[in-house]
DNA sequence: TACCCCAGCGCG
DNA sequence: AAAGCGCGCTGGGGTA
């Protein structure tokens, strides 16, 4: 059964369907809800965890908007479908163009994926948009669904479209749950960390002491006294005058030099940049009760990955993963997917000599197939395969790469190549890259024209082959994402059932960074946790690429503290 | 004051 | 090691 939830003005609308989105029919006595039903907000809750127990799928616009009081209220579901998310996917799918829903007028249930996307250059949506889109406050949402539904069966592998659009809204649950936990962060260890690195904590508007003194070094060095150092600008200059042959003060080109200035700066750099992200100021913004709560977006990348705002929770240096502590008497769970991506790559070309090499570490396996020496050059020639390289060690490499594994990186040449003339690729389970938007094609055509001056033309070159090294890479992380969404959504179920209580009472989930998880578990079950995430892995596997053998070990640390995982 | 963009760097 | 994907955040420096 589905249960849609829409706001009205006195309370919430609960409307019950079939799961094929029908009306529940009159003969049926035995629904567990039969009718449209009002409830008061301050009802809400109990009444979803009175009707949870016949397992529903909750049928929602915005996970985030209604499962944050549900949790609150200490109510958990076990299933969902997040009508905006869904959308969006729909919305761009390949497999869903000729739907009802792709070619209906840009509306309410596209804003979400519009405005995830206007930061970025992707603005092939946004595009459409003359302004911000009104607000519908009558977006029906039963209606949604059914024409969701109605494009999802337009699909030709409408399996593996579905598979995704559940695994989108079980991200969306474990998002907001996992804000709900929280991530546990000892302040003072936290504290601590910062002491020793920076200094102690100093009164508002002054540098710590360490910083101060590095600080003292760069200005003696260079016989700048008032230097700011935080000044891309003053320090250039300053470098300039001291005699450096410099283009930016960025730290890898700043290692290059040979001068008395570069150690201590190089230090300074470290430090401030500690102190800007997640000093104390960070600690006083974003812990609180001893947790940390990012605000997770789902489908917030266009590749299908995670994003976060405020916190800069994926972002988060190993040099403050310290202050992650379990509870006492917990342990942290802290799993990471070996080699995620050139795995994928595996799975999406079904190279058996790839899978064969990848029985083990995949990069060891690569040196044994011969194609390269040492395991360096297969990590570097791997990456250059799926991000497009085409200088460098990974240029070099990656050609090799492409003669012994002709299958796997024939894949990832393709996307590469369909990008370059402007198609629209796909992932594993359906998810479709944003076509390139019009300035892209203007460069195209003046570049094409035939009075197109060397510039333009290497221009549209240059472009295109951009283009190209997004969708190649888009195919590989938006697969990967997909796994991932598998893996969390698998787990989450198998943690859920390991012991009763609260969701915070049971092993549950409190970060996720793209390849890795970390679980929060009672000391007893960390064992049994590390096997279900492994379990949860090898199922992803399975989902996304059935029989083929392709291996996702996992690597599994059960710790005291996020920063003794590896 | 409010906003915008850039440079730089953290993560995968 | 420094070119090649995807992000978010900060402080500087500019404009309105």
């Amino acid at each position: 059964m589905h249960v849609v939830l829409s706001s009205v003005p006195d309370g919430v609308l609960l409307t019950p369907l079939t799961d094929d989105g029908d009306a529940i029919p009159a003969a049926d006595a035995t629904a567990p809800l039969r009718t449209v039903t009002t409830v008061p907000r301050a009802a809400l809750s109990a009444f979803v965890a009175n009707l949870e127990e016949s397992h529903p799928r909750w049928v929602w616009d915005d996970t985030s908007a209604w499962y944050p009081a549900l949790l609150a209220d200490g109510v958990r579901v076990e299933r969902c479908v997040d009508l905006r998310l869904n959308h969006a996917i729909l919305r761009l799918s390949s497999q869903t163009a000729g739907s009802s829903l792709a070619r209906s007028p840009y509306g309410p249930w596209d804003i979400a994926a519009a405005t995830a996307q206007t930061p970025a250059s992707h603005t092939a949506l946004f595009d459409i948009f003359d302004d911000e889109p009104e607000v519908d406050a009558a977006a029906d949402p039963v209606a949604e669904l059914r024409l969701q539904k109605a494009a999802l069966a337009t699909a030709p592998e409408s399996g593996s479209l579905g598979l995704l659009l559940a695994a989108e809204s079980a991200g969306a649950l474990i998002a907001a749950e996992m804000r709900f936990a929280g991530l546990p962060w000892s302040v003072d260890r936290h504290n601590d960390l910062l002491t020793e690195l920076l200094g102690p904590r100093p009164r508002a508007g002054e540098r710590p002491a360490k910083l101060e003194a590095v600080l003292a070094r760069v200005r003696e060095e260079l016989e700048a006294p008032e230097l700011n150092p935080d000044s891309p600008n003053d320090l250039l200059r300053a470098l300039r005058r001291a005699g450096l042959i410099v283009s930016s003060t960025r730290s890898w080109e700043l290692k290059k030099l040979e001068h008395g200035s570069i150690p201590p700066l190089l230090e300074y750099k470290k430090m401030s940049r500690l102190l800007a992200a997640n000093g104390w100021h960070w600690l006083d913004t974003w812990i609180d009760d001893g947790r940390f709560r990012p605000d997770y977006v789902p489908g917030g990348v266009v590749t299908g990955r995670w994003a976060t705002s405020g916190g800069g929770a994926l972002q988060l240096p190993k040099q403050i993963r310290g202050a992650v502590v379990p509870d006492p008497g917990w342990k942290l769970i802290v799993a990471d997917a070996a080699q995620l991506e050139p795995r994928i790559l595996t799975g999406l070309s079904a190279d058996k000599r790839m899978a064969e090499a990848g029985r083990g570490d995949l990069y060891e396996g690569i040196v044994a197939s011969g194609a390269v020496a040492t395991r360096a050059e297969a990590k570097v020639a791997m990456l250059g395969a799926m991000y497009g390289a085409t200088s460098g060690d990974g240029g070099r490499l990656m050609p090799r790469l492409a003669k012994a594994f002709p299958q796997a990186i024939a894949v990832v040449e393709a996307a590469a190549r369909a990008g370059e003339r402007g198609e629209i690729v796909s992932t594993r389970l359906g998810r479709s890259s944003p076509p390139p938007g019009g300035l892209w094609w203007a460069a195209q055509g003046e570049g094409n024209d035939v009075a197109a001056s060397e510039a333009d033309q290497q221009r549209a070159r240059g472009q295109a082959r951009s283009w190209g090294r997004f969708t190649r890479n888009f195919i590989v992380q938006g697969s990967a994402a997909e796994w991932a969404l598998c893996w969390m959504a698998g787990l989450r179920n198998r943690l859920w059932a390991m012991a009763d209580g609260d969701l915070t009472e049971r092993p549950h989930l409190v970060f996720f960074l793209h390849d890795e998880v970390v679980v929060h578990a009672p000391e007893h079950l960390a064992d049994r946790v590390a096997e279900e995430v492994r379990a949860a892995a090898a199922d992803a596997g399975r989902l996304l690429f059935g029989r083929m053998p392709v291996d996702f070990p996992v690597t599994v640390a059960i710790v005291e503290s996020y920063a003794d995982a590896k």
